[in-house]
DNA sequence: TTGCTTGCCGAAACCGGTTTCGGAGCGGAT
DNA sequence: ATCCGCTCCGAAACCGGTTTCGGCAAGCAA
């Protein structure tokens, strides 16, 4: 509380005070001329402006917060329980949120959780300080508790994928159940008749769209989904292996299997070398992610990648107009996975696709 | 600028008036009371703090600051450039940040940057906007920009890691040297007379200590240094191929080899491989930082690791002690890293450690 | 009783902005 | 000449806190 005066030295902020005394103008002129007033003289505007970066004026956000309500940032609140789900994409995202906000001239508060609950005491934390305008919801839920805190707070959110109940919900989301359905249509090219599917879990929203892709796709290519030879509930590499042994122990085990995730795939080439089958060679995979690992996996993975540092930057976005009270319609965007081909899907060891396959992009 | 009015609806925050008010006292009295000021009467005290928190008060951390100067709030300039670096280390450094930050009820304010310019513009925004009280810098450097823009904005700042001119500067670091002394130690003690050195770059402060450290070691066990058999300047796995070819290829080659990082441990296993020599068999290699990769490397990598989370709860804990005031000699910490023993530096093919080895932490 | 502390609280200034309100000055129409 | 309306700016209130200052009342000594 009684500390001395260890704060400043000649490095004295100019306030808007200043600015305003420099320039013989009242404050408040001052700031409606930097505000975009229409009651400003376009000359005193100029004059105004060049002072104040001549002067090297920044506005104390903290100083605009407490009237205008709004602090410019952004709160994101990571989920650090699972952290393997975040380890390589955390930069990239982390970078694209940033960037954006940066040129908008807003920043990113982020606090980490432990578990669900954590989560929302953490929210709910940034909410009261006032420290966030906005949350950045990743990894939705198919009921997200933030959600409802949101809701209930009244404060704008956007989810990094989609929720069931979607009123008030913006969102931006990689189309996961179009990769998946063209991943089943890929396979069903290649020759394939017997497709697995390995998917996450149910509390996720992705996993209700891909499994609807996976189906989708199934039915568009004329083909029969076996129960037997479909899993869910994969989290991580070692829940891929069992669903992995699962889906090839089946009495009529697929030639070829969709996971939902890298992970999934991940511990499907681990159950599948025990089993004695051998991915490339009689087994076919694609998955989802892009996941640094799948490209040194053996054979490398053939999978959807999405691009986390685009999403960052298109979730900020989002975000901050809706904010600034961009009606909703506007703040839902679906983009489309890149497939990114190796050779889990090409085997060696299989009736050849039909024609020759030089497709590298979706 | 002109917007409806999209923000409240009946969730109306409690303010430090309506806290007065409903007590029937002066908001001053009220903002001492909670504050801890001496000319409060305990039993009123206890009256305002009860009320504050059944009304759940929280006061708003922008007006706070807007008098106090201070935001709560830990800044963070993450440099993207160089991703891999981090990728890792990343989720478990934040969330140690964000843990100790919560603890205090400060927050962590983050950024990106993708090169040492655009870290300075970076903070200098962050500053100007006073969005965060001080800051936590990453990867010294020997000579940091940072450090120079802190010191002239006279903001507080801790490192993680040394620097050159210690005037000022608060740090936490990890004791490189002493894992590099007990690296050499222990190889000296298997019986290793030729032991090489690959380094990191000079730019970075611990590459300096790091190689003091080793220098040490050497001299400890009674062994010379061969300017052949170190090299420097390893940013990743590929530059740690480069520098084992270098290694390896001298006059007397060694026979065992101290990484000050796991990327040029990692690249110095390629440039073994190519050079027909094996790690692990007719080469021993002890490196540093406990990267996950490290342990599925093969064979296994015996490595100092580093605990990032811990460090970052340092860290946090640190800065503020010395936003507060705290005197700076109690805020440089060194902590010990902690060796990790695997198979890389027990060799098959090579006169054995005169004891047996049964240590397993330094 | 008077006088002087001391404990405790109210009142008001202040921080750095934003926003509302009112009015001065000016040109054009009557 | 008067009135009106418009442009543009100053003044002041306000936001939600913190901090300073002054004074009232009780307690105690003289």
């Amino acid at each position: 509380m009684h500390r001395p005066d260890a704060s400043q030295s000649g490095a004295t902020r100019v306030t808007i005070n200043d600015l305003a005394q420099s320039l013989g103008l009242a404050k408040g002129t001052v700031s409606r001329a930097l505000n975009g007033y229409p009651d400003i003289a376009e000359s005193t505007r100029k004059r105004v402006t060049r002072a104040a970066d001549r002067m090297g004026y920044r506005p104390s956000a903290q100083a605009q917060a407490i009237k205008t309500g709004r602090v410019r940032s952004l709160g994101l609140v990571l989920n650090t329980g699972n952290a393997d789900l975040h380890r390589p994409f955390l930069t990239d995202f982390l970078d694209g949120i940033s960037r954006a906000a940066s040129e908008e001239t807003w920043t990113l508060t982020v606090s980490t959780a432990t578990d669900t609950e954590d989560e929302v005491t953490s929210m709910g934390r940034l909410i009261d300080e006032r420290k966030a305008d906005g949350f950045i919801l990743p990894r939705a839920k198919w009921e997200d508790p933030r959600v409802a805190l949101c809701r209930s707070r009244d404060v704008p959110f956007i989810l990094y994928g989609r929720t069931a109940d979607e009123t008030d919900a913006a969102w931006f989301d990689i189309s996961g159940e179009e990769a998946m359905r063209k991943a089943v249509l890929r396979l069903a090219g290649f020759g394939h008749k017997r497709i697995g599917f390995i998917n996450g879990s149910r509390d996720y929203t992705y996993a209700h769209l891909r499994h609807d892709g996976f189906m989708a796709g199934m039915k568009e290519a004329g083909l029969s989904a076996d129960p037997a030879t479909m899993a869910e509930g994969v989290l991580d590499i070692r829940g891929g292996e069992a669903a992995g042994r699962e889906v090839l122990s089946a009495d009529a085990p697929p030639t070829a299997v969709v996971c939902a995730l890298d992970l999934a795939a991940l511990g499907l080439y681990r159950a599948a070398q025990w089993m004695g089958r051998q991915v490339g060679h009689d087994l076919a995979v694609i998955s989802y992610d892009g996941l640094p690992e799948a490209a040194v996996a053996d054979p490398p993975l053939t999978t959807f990648a999405v691009d986390n540092n685009a999403a960052g930057e298109r979730l900020a976005r989002l975000l901050i107009a809706r904010i600034r009270g961009t009606d909703l319609t506007h703040l839902r965007e679906l983009a489309p996975a890149r497939l990114i081909a190796r050779q889990s899907d090409l085997l060696t060891d299989f009736d050849p696709a039909p024609r020759g396959r030089t497709d590298t992009t979706a």
